[in-house]
RNA sequence: GCGCCCGUAGCUCAGUGGACAGAGCGUCGGCCUCCGGAGCCGAAAGUCGAAGGUUCGACUCCUUCCGGGCGUACCA
């Protein structure tokens, strides 16, 4: 069954040809590409040749569709299918007819999203821009799809690094130096001067950060449903609970001094420390807690870490399959590598040493939230990300932020013109589009595969380049045709307006704005 | 040393085994009596880091090697 089932979207031909294909070749999951240049055919399948059985056979079965006008076998046995007029028309009445709904679905299961995450000791900087932007933006992938969504932030409000934060803004308020290893820069100035110099000092200036952690966010368009606190878990014994049961099933053992988990019979390296030989936890204690707290409220739990915490994901998988949850939840853990800033040719320093760092804010107040938020996304979280200020800022077509925008605002422009509103455009107006709009429409009717696509892989990068996609598909449809006072005037329109549907919800998902006007 | 990620056009990068490897920027050359030129069209540009292997077929999977980044705490 195609991951579409429940939506009941049945008048997508996509769908349509790969149940047929599946169901002929007992494939699961085949693709369909697009045929190479000069080959005829609107889509491609090589699923005979990964079949091993007779490309005629499929061939002859994918005729019998109503939305199959032809098919011809090219090469070792590829099979070539061009589409029937009526399905390309039936997938624009789709689009029409319920623009947000078209490749969404309903009533899935829930998905808990941790993201950022950062300890309250300092500003947020550029890398976890890059984690919100990838987190929120498949969040917001997964809620189309029909997900429950839960974006949830964990602060790390305990140990070392937030005595020494307390220190240093003790230090600061006494006029004295801050220690070696302490925290420095404007911001903890800022803090240690608007904090009162009695009661708990670490605590006070950890909740200061962790509200401008969410200011920033806010600004950067992410809202969180949930926040937890490491302390709570201490606190409520959930990580006395957990190594409790550790202990019981025969998990840990004791070493000099210390507790440790066997996380190397489960995968990992080496066992780790769950008590200190002083008595306290490690972090990775409390996230044991914590883990095993989201299992139970989730089904599916997306981590979004910066690549310098890839070591850390082994004995967290390692805790999941102690507890049997690996089996029954899902996990991912998508992993971002750093971000380079730039300015023209020019390098930014990132340099965190003696709070020089470019922060989120910075950036945000420099190229505003459209841009940092597109820009986030424009390659793989697997590759380090090249952030271009100076490109990011300019307003014109190399910058793809604009190019993108500029597509809507122009077919936007184009109903003012006419001066008719979206509204007044109904599905049925797409009845007798011609083989100009064929491109544009098989693009379109791709998008839904592409959302599938962006879900599987946990790869929201990928509706950047979809959207670079389509507005350059428009651009280059609407050199050609001629819109206003055509004889086809009416389903040109009802084309723009499918097209103009798709830019704005595919730029919402990476939550960037489509304007009316540039 | 070990582990993870990366190595594709001058630059930045797409490409979850399939037909001749793509895009943006940059370079060079065209297109504004015409709905937004913030646009479009064309050209030059590649031994997909190297070598083996698996396969009917490899940028993609496996092995080894060479570069670069990041980890490798009783820190978080």
């Amino acid at each position: 069954m195609s991951a579409f089932g429940e939506t009941g979207k049945k008048s997508m031909y996509e769908i349509k040809i790969k149940e047929k294909i599946e169901q002929i070749t007992s494939l699961e999951d085949i693709k369909l590409t697009t045929p190479p240049p000069g080959f005829s055919g609107d889509l491609s399948s090589n699923a005979a040749l990964a079949a091993g059985i007779n490309p005629r056979k499929l061939a002859e079965a994918l005729n019998e569709l109503d939305e199959v006008e032809k098919t011809e076998i090219a090469g070792p046995g590829f099979i070539n299918i061009t589409l029937g007029k009526e399905a390309l028309e039936e997938e624009i009445k789709e689009i029409l007819s319920s623009p947000a709904l078209y490749g969404g679905g309903t009533k899935k299961g829930k998905v808990l999203f941790e993201m950022v995450s950062s300890n309250p000791t300092g500003p947020l900087h550029i890398g976890h821009g890059r984690g919100a932007a990838i987190g929120d933006s498949l969040a917001r992938i997964f809620e189309k799809l029909g997900y429950d969504v839960c974006r949830e932030y964990y602060v790390n409000d305990t140990g070392n690094q937030m005595q020494l934060l307390g220190e240093s803004v003790k230090c600061i308020q006494q006029g004295q130096e801050v220690p070696e290893d302490g925290y420095r820069g404007d911001y903890i100035k800022e803090i240690a001067s608007g904090l009162r110099s009695s009661g708990d000092l670490s605590k006070a200036a950890g909740e200061k950060i962790l509200r401008m952690h969410f200011e920033t966010l806010k600004n950067f368009g992410v809202e969180y449903s949930s926040t937890v606190y490491e302390s709570d878990f201490i606190r409520a014994k959930k990580v006395e609970d957990v190594i409790e049961k550790m202990k019981n099933k025969g998990l840990t053992l004791e070493k000099d001094g210390a507790l440790w988990f066997k996380s190397s019979q489960f995968n990992d390296d080496a066992d780790r420390v769950l008590v200190k030989n002083d008595g306290e936890f490690t972090y990775f204690a409390s996230d044991c807690a914590y883990h095993s707290d989201k299992a139970q409220r989730a089904d599916h739990l997306v981590n979004i870490w910066g690549a310098d915490h890839h070591g850390y994901i082994e004995r967290l998988r390692a805790f999941f399959k102690s507890f049997g949850y690996a089996e029954k939840k899902r996990l991912d853990i998508v992993l971002y590598q750093l971000v380079d800033l730039k300015r023209g040719n020019e390098k930014v320093s990132m340099s965190t040493r003696a709070g020089q760092f470019v922060t989120l804010d910075e950036v945000l107040d420099e190229v505003g939230k459209d841009a940092a938020r597109f820009f986030m996304l424009m390659r793989s979280s697997d590759s380090p990300l090249e952030f271009d200020l100076e490109l990011a800022k300019e307003e014109s077509s190399k910058n793809p932020v604009y190019y993108v925008q500029y597509s809507h605002a122009r077919i936007c422009s184009i109903f003012r013109k006419k001066g008719i509103s979206f509204e007044d455009v109904k599905p049925s107006d797409a009845q007798g589009l011609g083989d100009e709009e064929r491109e544009i429409v098989k693009f379109l009717a791709h998008y839904p595969f592409l959302l599938q696509k962006c879900f599987q892989l946990d790869a929201p990068h990928l509706l950047t380049d979809y959207l670079r996609q389509s507005a350059s598909t428009f651009h280059k449809y609407y050199d050609t045709v001629k819109v206003i006072g055509s004889e086809k005037e009416r389903q040109r329109l009802a084309l723009l307006k499918a097209v103009k549907e798709i830019i704005k919800d595919a730029l919402g998902l990476i939550g960037v704005s489509a304007p009316e006007r540039m």
